[in-house]
RNA sequence: GGGCGUAUAGCUCAGUUGGCUAGAGCGCAGCUCUGAUAAAGCUGAGGUCCUUGGUUCGAAUCCAAGUACGCCCA
C-alpha cells in the first residue's frame, strides 16, 4: 500500500540519516554501477583534495557539483571511474606535523631521533603518511554524509597500500613513479636545470617558495627603510645616497644601480654632496596610498627627501647630471670591513666555487673592489632615491644584474635566514628579526653613513602555510624551463573554460610566468629523480622505479617494499658513465603540484593499459574553486599534459568563486564565522555575529547546503549562512516537502492507485494541462543547465515551478478537488496529475538534493519496493504535453487575480466579503482569453459572482485623472503653479497621461506661452464610476462593483463564520478529517439571519454533521462586530 | 605599473540582440487570505540604473573617458 501519512514538520538530517543506511543496507550505489557497468563512458576527473584537516563548509561547494553532475551521467546510464583523489604530499602536512610535535623548525625535526638524523627522518615522514591517512578518513566520512557518490574506501580498504585503494592518493608509488616519467621527458627535451639563484626563501619553513606561492602570501607590513650614503671613491665629500627596505642586505651590497635616463641631482648639505634622481627629491611617496588609507596604524606619513634636507638644516641644489654620468663610478660600501666584503670571487667560498666554474678563466673580484654604478633601465624615482642598492645575494634582480655585469655574489643568510661567518658582530642574528635592522642601523650611524631612517609600508611576501616573512636567499634549485609554454597555451583553446573569462587568466599566467622551480628542501614530498655528479656537476633524470633499479649500484634494496620517499631513496646511489663517479640523488623532494597535476595519467592506467587509459582521457570535465588554480592545478595539469601527450586533459573546466558569511565577510576560524561541515550537516553549529556575540544554530542537513551551492552563481561569491540558509529552505525545500505531504495525505484518505489508467489529458481540466506543460518544459532546461555545466538558472526555475506555479497556485486552487469532491475522474485528474508533478520533481532533483527525494521517491512509488530514485533514468520532456498558449493564459490570469486584488485593497473590502461583479478590460489577447476562460478561477480567487469581459475596443471602463506632481513640477511653475493646476484640471485627464508619456510631452497652455509636462510631473489615477473600485496596469484595466447589498453582507458573515470555526477545529486539535458536532449562538439578527441562510454551506465547509446545544470545544468571537457563541466536538463516527 | 571584471532599492542580486511606467527576494509599515505550507497575497515607503560625453527616434543596456571596488599579474 503506497502512501505513508507525511508530517509536515520534517526533521531533514535525521531524514538524511535515514536514506544514508538505506542506501547502504541496500547497495544502491554499487547497483547503479552495476547496472551502467557497459553504459557509455563519461570521464570526471577529480581534483585532489588535500588530506591535511577535516573539510569546512566550503568545500562542500565543488564536491556538490561534482556529485551533481555525475549523479546526472549516471541516471543517463553512463560507466564512469566514480574517484575520489587526495593529495598527499607536501609542506602544508609536514608544518600541521611539526605542530603536532611541537617542533619549530628544519633542524627539530633532523633530530626527532636525538642524534640520528636518518630516522628521525624516517619518522618524520612515517608520521606525516599517518596524518594523511588519519585525515582521509575523515574526509571519506564527510564526504559520504554529504550524500557525495564516489568509490569510497571502507572498513578493510584503509588497511592496503595507498595503490590498492579505491580513491588515489597522490603518495601511491604510481603517482610517483608517473611524475618520474614526465621529468624524464623534460629532461630528454633539454629542460630540466639546477641553478643558484636568489629566491624567495621561509626562514622558519627552511624552504625555497616558488613563484606560484609567493603569489599567495602578500601582506601588508611596515619595514624599517633607511638612507644611505655611498662615499664616492673619487670625489671626497661627495656621496650617493641610497635606499633601501632591507637594511640587513645592506652588509652583502656589491653595487648601486642608477637609471641613466633620469637626471640626477647634486644637493650639498652641510658640507657634503649628495646624488640623488631629480624626481625622487619632490617626489611625495605613497601620497596616493596614504590618502586612501592602504596604510598601517603606527606608520606615520612619509616625508619627501627635499623635506629631510630641509629638517635636517637645509640644503642647495648645485647642479644636475645625467644618470648615465654617473655610470662606472667607483664608491665605499657601507660594510667594506667584513671579511665576507673581501673574499676574492665572491662569499662564502661554495658560491666563489661555482661563480669560478661557470666563467672560467676570468677574475672574479672581491665585492668590496667591484663597488661600482651600473645601469638599470628599470630604476624609478617615486619610491626610494632612484640610487638602488644592489646585493645579487639577496634579491631576484640584483642576482640578475650581478649576472649581467659579471659582479661577485655575497651571499648572507644560511638556511635558517641567520648571517653565516664572515659577517662580524652580525653573525648568527636573525636577518627576519627587527632588532637585527636596528642593529645595522646602529652600525651605519656609528660609521656616520646612515642619512635617515623611516618606517615604510608596504606589500611583502610571507610564507603562505606559516605566514612567517619571506626573505631572499641564495639558493641552489633545480627548475623545468619554460621556453615551450607555446605548446600549453595552444591546448587551453581545446578546453570550454566556465566562467569564460578562465581562458584569459589561463593565457595571462602561461604568458607571464617564469620557469618552474620543482625543488623544495624538505622532507616529505616526491623524491626528485635527479642523481648528481657533484665532482663534475654531471647530473640525470632517472624516468622509473624499473630504471633506478637497472642503474642502480648501492642501496637499491633500501626501496624493496617501501615507497619511493625519503629517506630510504637516498641510500640509493648510480654511476656516472663518463667518470665511474658515484651519483647521489639531490636531497630535495618534488613541488606538490606536479603530484597533481600528473593524476589524469596515474590514475587511469597511462603506464599500465594505455588503451583503457585513452577510453577516459581526456577528462569530460574537472571542476574546483577557482581562486589560485589558474597558476597551480590548472597550470600543472595543463603542462604535464602538454608534455606527454600535447592534448588538453579535460574538455571542460567549471570554476567557482569563494564561500563568504552571510555578511560577505571572509571565513575565518579565528573570527568565529566559518562553519564546520558536521556543524552545517547534524550537529548545529556557532558563529560569531557582527556584533561580537556568539549565536546558536540548528543544522541545515545536506540537502540543504548542496542546493545553496548549486543555485548561486558559479562565478561570484556565496554568501553563507543561516539567514540565508532558513530563507531558502522555508522558501523552496519546505514548500517541496508541504507539497509532497500535501499529496500523500490526500491520496492516502482516498486510497489514490498511483498505477491506475491515467485519465485521458484532453478531458484533464486547464489547470492540470498547464502545470504539465510547465513541468515539460523545466525538464527541458534541466537537461540544458546539467549539459552545459550551467545548473544555477535550472534551480531558479525550479523553485518558480515549485513555489509560485505548484504550490501557491496549482494546488491551492485545486484544493476541493482533492478534499471535497467525491471520487471519480475529475478527482483522479488531480490526482494523477500532482502525482506526476511531485514524481517527476524528485527524478529531475535527485542528482541536487539526493536525500529527500529518495525519500519521497519511496513513498510516491510504494515502500515495498525498495526501490531508489537514483536507479531511475533520467526523466525525458514529454513535448506532446507543451501547451504555449495555455501556459500564457495562465500568466495573464495571475496579472489579472493581482489586479482584482489591488482593486479590493483600493475599496478596502476584504476578500472574505463576496461582492458582485468584475469587470475587466483586457490589455492583450492572453488575458481577454484568461479572462473568458479562467473566469470560474476569478470569481473564487477573488470572491465575486460575476465577471464582465469588456472588448478592448469598447474604450476605457476607468477614468483617468491627473493632478501635477509638486514635488516634480513645483519648482518649475512657481508662481504660476495655481494656474497651471487650474489648466490641467480643465484638459482632457486621459489626453494628457498619453501625451505626457510620450517623448514630446504634453504641452500646458498659459497665459505666457505652453509649458511641455511629461510623466515625471503628474500624479496618474484611475477611478471608476460610483460605486465601482477600480486599477489600471498599462493597457488592463479592472473594475469591482463595491457595493454590497445585505444578501451579499450575510454571505460575507458565513464566510467569516467558517473561518472561526476551521480556527477553532484547529486550536481544539482535530484532524482534517474529523467530523463535529457544532453549536452556533448569536444576540445578533443579521449575523442569526445569516446563519440560517447559509446552514447547509457552513456545516459542509466544516465537516458538521450535526447541529448540537454544547460541545466540549468554545469561543467568543465577533463577526463584523457582532458576538458569536461557538461549541464544538468531535463527532463520534 | 599592466590585464580582467564589477558598479541597478537599506541588504543580496535579476534585467537576453538597445524598445512600454526598471524588477525580484530579504528587511520595514499597513491591510488581507488561510484546515497542505512557521506559508501566501495586495498596497506603501525606498532608485542620480557610479559620473561625464558620444552613437541612436529611443540607452540601465552600445562606444569613449573618468571614479570606486574586486580579482589576477608585475
Amino acid at each position: 500500500m503506497p502512501f505513508s501519512k507525511v508530517e509536515s514538520q520534517v526533521d531533514f538530517p535525521a531524514l538524511e540519516r535515514e536514506v544514508l543506511s538505506f542506501w547502504d543496507r541496500e547497495n544502491i550505489f554499487e547497483k547503479l554501477r552495476r547496472r551502467n557497468a557497459d553504459g557509455p563512458r563519461w570521464s570526471f576527473l577529480d581534483g585532489p583534495i588535500t588530506a591535511n584537516n577535516p573539510m569546512g563548509v566550503h568545500h562542500a561547494w565543488g564536491r556538490t557539483y561534482k556529485d551533481v553532475f555525475q549523479r546526472y551521467h549516471a541516471m543517463l546510464g553512463c560507466h564512469q571511474r566514480h574517484q575520489n583523489g587526495f593529495d598527499c604530499q607536501g609542506l602544508w602536512v609536514e608544518v600541521e606535523v611539526e605542530k603536532e610535535l611541537g617542533l619549530k623548525s628544519k633542524r627539530d625535526i633532523e633530530n626527532l631521533v636525538p642524534g640520528d638524523r636518518f630516522a628521525s627522518i624516517e619518522k618524520f615522514v612515517d608520521l606525516c603518511k599517518r596524518r594523511v591517512d588519519r585525515f582521509a578518513r575523515v574526509q571519506t566520512d564527510q564526504s559520504i554524509r554529504l550524500g557525495y557518490w564516489m568509490d569510497w574506501d571502507r572498513g578493510d580498504d584503509w588497511k592496503k597500500p595507498p595503490d590498492d585503494r579505491r580513491s588515489y592518493f597522490t603518495m601511491s608509488n604510481e603517482n610517483n613513479d608517473t611524475i618520474w616519467g614526465f621529468l624524464r621527458k623534460c629532461h630528454d627535451r633539454g629542460l630540466v636545470y639546477r641553478a643558484h639563484d636568489a629566491m624567495p626563501w621561509c626562514p622558519r619553513c627552511s624552504v625555497g617558495l616558488s613563484q606560484m606561492e609567493m603569489a599567495e602570501g602578500y601582506q601588508m607590513v611596515a619595514h624599517r627603510a633607511i638612507f644611505v650614503k655611498f662615499p664616492l671613491a673619487d670625489a671626497p665629500g661627495e656621496n650617493l645616497l641610497v635606499w633601501t627596505t632591507t637594511p640587513w642586505t645592506m652588509t652583502s651590497n656589491v653595487a648601486a644601480a642608477v637609471n641613466p635616463e633620469l637626471s640626477y641631482l647634486k644637493v650639498r648639505h652641510k658640507d657634503e654632496l649628495y646624488y640623488m634622481a631629480k624626481g625622487a627629491f619632490t617626489a611625495q611617496r605613497l601620497e596616493e596610498q596614504f590618502r586612501r588609507k592602504e596604510w598601517l596604524d603606527g606608520v606615520p606619513r612619509l616625508k619627501s627627501l627635499e623635506q629631510m634636507f630641509k629638517e635636517k638644516g637645509g640644503y642647495e641644489i648645485e647642479g644636475e647630471v645625467p644618470g648615465s654620468s654617473l655610470v662606472g663610478r667607483g664608491y665605499h660600501g657601507p660594510f667594506d670591513e667584513l671579511p665576507a666584503q673581501n673574499a676574492r670571487g665572491g662569499f662564502p667560498a661554495e658560491v666563489a666555487r661555482v661563480a669560478a666554474m661557470r666563467a672560467p678563466g676570468r677574475d672574479i673580484p672581491a665585492a668590496r673592489e667591484a663597488h661600482r654604478v651600473i645601469a638599470w633601465r628599470d630604476v624609478g624615482e617615486t619610491e626610494g632615491t632612484g640610487i638602488v642598492h644592489i646585493a645579487p645575494g639577496c634579491g631576484k634582480e640584483d642576482f640578475g644584474l650581478g649576472k649581467e655585469n659579471g659582479l661577485p655574489v655575497v651571499a648572507p643568510l644560511d638556511e635558517f635566514g641567520n648571517y653565516v661567518d664572515g659577517f662580524g658582530e652580525l653573525t648568527g642574528a636573525s636577518a627576519a628579526d627587527p632588532a637585527t635592522a636596528d642593529r645595522v642601523i646602529g652600525i651605519l650611524q656609528n660609521s656616520a653613513r646612515l642619512f635617515a631612517s623611516e618606517k615604510y609600508p608596504h606589500k611583502y611576501p610571507h610564507c603562505w602555510r606559516c605566514k612567517t616573512e619571506v626573505l631572499f636567499r641564495l639558493v641552489d634549485e633545480w627548475f623545468i624551463g619554460m621556453s615551450w609554454r607555446e605548446e600549453i597555451a595552444r591546448i587551453c583553446h581545446d578546453i570550454r573554460w566556465i566562467p569564460e573569462f578562465g581562458l584569459q587568466r589561463e593565457l595571462d599566467w602561461l604568458k607571464n610566468m617564469g620557469d618552474w622551480m620543482i625543488s623544495k628542501k624538505r622532507f616529505w614530498g616526491l623524491a626528485l629523480p635527479i642523481w648528481v655528479d657533484e665532482s663534475t656537476g654531471d647530473f640525470e633524470v632517472i624516468g622509473s622505479r624499473e630504471e633506478l633499479r637497472s642503474r642502480a649500484v648501492e642501496g637499491f634494496e633500501a626501496l624493496e617494499g617501501r615507497s619511493p620517499h625519503k629517506p630510504w631513496i637516498d641510500k640509493i646511489k648510480i654511476r656516472n658513465p663518463k667518470t665511474g663517479n658515484l651519483m647521489s640523488r639531490i636531497p630535495d623532494v618534488g613541488n606538490p603540484w606536479l603530484d597533481a597535476g600528473i593524476v589524469p595519467f596515474s590514475t587511469m592506467g597511462y603506464r599500465t593499459d594505455r588503451e583503457e587509459w585513452a577510453k577516459w582521457y581526456p577528462a569530460d570535465l574537472i571542476t574546483e574553486c577557482f581562486p589560485g588554480q589558474f597558476r597551480n592545478w590548472f597550470y600543472s595539469l595543463l603542462a604535464m599534459s602538454a608534455m606527454l601527450e600535447g592534448k588538453a586533459p579535460f574538455r571542460a573546466l567549471l570554476g567557482h568563486a569563494l564561500v563568504r558569511d552571510q555578511t560577505g565577510d571572509e571565513m575565518h576560524k579565528s573570527k568565529g564565522n566559518s562553519i564546520p561541515f558536521e556543524g552545517a550537516a547534524d550537529n548545529g553549529y556557532e558563529i560569531r555575529g557582527k556584533d561580537g556575540k556568539l549565536g546558536k544554530h540548528p543544522p541545515m542537513g545536506a540537502d540543504l547546503v548542496r542546493w545553496m551551492f548549486c543555485r548561486q552563481n558559479p562565478s561570484q561569491n556565496i554568501n553563507f549562512g543561516p539567514v540565508p540558509a532558513e530563507e531558502i529552505r522555508a522558501r523552496f525545500l519546505l514548500k517541496l516537502w508541504n507539497t509532497y505531504s500535501f499529496l500523500c495525505n490526500y491520496a492516502r484518505l482516498d486510497n489514490f492507485d498511483p498505477d491506475g489508467r491515467p485519465v485521458p489529458l484532453e478531458r484533464r481540466p486547464d489547470l492540470d494541462r498547464w502545470i504539465l506543460s510547465d513541468l515539460q518544459k523545466l525538464l527541458e532546461s534541466a537537461r540544458e543547465g546539467l549539459e552545459n555545466y550551467d545548473i544555477s538558472a535550472f534551480c531558479l526555475e525550479v523553485e518558480r515551478f515549485v513555489d509560485d506555479k505548484l504550490s501557491n497556485w496549482y494546488v491551492r486552487r485545486n484544493r476541493r478537488r482533492f478534499w471535497k469532491g467525491e471520487a471519480g475522474e475529475d478527482k483522479t485528474a488531480a490526482y494523477q496529475t500532482l502525482h506526476e508533478c511531485v514524481l517527476t520533481l524528485t527524478r529531475v532533483l535527485a542528482p541536487f538534493i539526493p536525500f529527500i527525494t529518495d525519500h519521497m521517491y519511496a513513498n510516491l512509488v510504494g515502500d515495498i519496493r525498495e526501490a531508489s530514485v537514483h536507479l531511475t533514468p533520467w526523466p525525458k520532456p514529454r513535448p506532446e504535453l507543451v501547451d504555449e498558449v495555455l501556459s500564457a493564459d495562465m500568466e495573464a490570469l495571475l496579472r489579472l487575480v493581482s489586479l482584482g486584488l489591488a482593486a479590493r485593497n483600493a475599496a478596502k473590502i476584504k476578500v472574505r466579503q463576496p461582492l458582485a461583479t468584475l469587470r475587466v478590460r483586457p490589455g492583450n489577447d492572453a488575458e481577454r482569453r484568461a479572462a473568458e476562460r479562467f473566469a470560474d478561477q476569478l470569481r473564487d480567487e477573488l470572491n465575486i459572482k460575476r465577471v464582465e469581459v469588456v472588448p478592448s475596443s469598447g474604450g476605457a471602463i476607468l477614468s483617468t485623472e491627473v493632478k501635477l506632481n509638486l514635488k516634480s513640477a513645483g519648482g518649475r511653475f512657481g508662481a504660476r503653479l495655481k494656474e497651471a493646476q487650474a489648466a490641467l484640471a480643465q484638459a482632457d485627464h486621459a489626453k494628457v497621461a498619453a501625451a505626457a508619456g510620450t517623448s514630446e510631452g504634453y504641452s500646458l497652455p498659459l497665459a505666457d506661452g505652453h509649458e511641455v509636462i511629461t510623466s515625471a510631473d503628474l500624479l496618474v489615477s484611475h477611478v471608476g464610476p460610483q460605486g465601482w473600485s477600480g486599477v489600471a496596469d498599462r493597457e488592463t484595466q479592472v473594475a469591482l462593483d463595491s457595493r454590497i447589498s445585505p444578501e451579499l453582507a450575510r454571505e460575507g458573515m458565513a464566510r467569516d463564520i467558517v473561518r472561526q470555526v476551521q480556527d477553532l477545529r484547529k486550536r481544539a486539535g482535530l484532524e482534517m478529517e474529523d467530523r463535529i458536532l457544532l453549536h452556533l449562538a448569536s444576540p445578533n439578527a443579521e449575523l442569526s439571519k445569516a446563519i440560517q441562510e447559509h446552514r447547509a454551506t457552513i456545516a459542509g465547509e466544516t465537516l458538521a454533521t450535526q447541529w448540537a446545544e454544547g460541545g466540549a470545544h468554545a469561543a467568543e468571537v465577533k463577526i463584523d462586530a457582532a458576538p458569536l457563541t461557538i461549541r464544538l466536538e468531535k463527532a463520534i463516527s
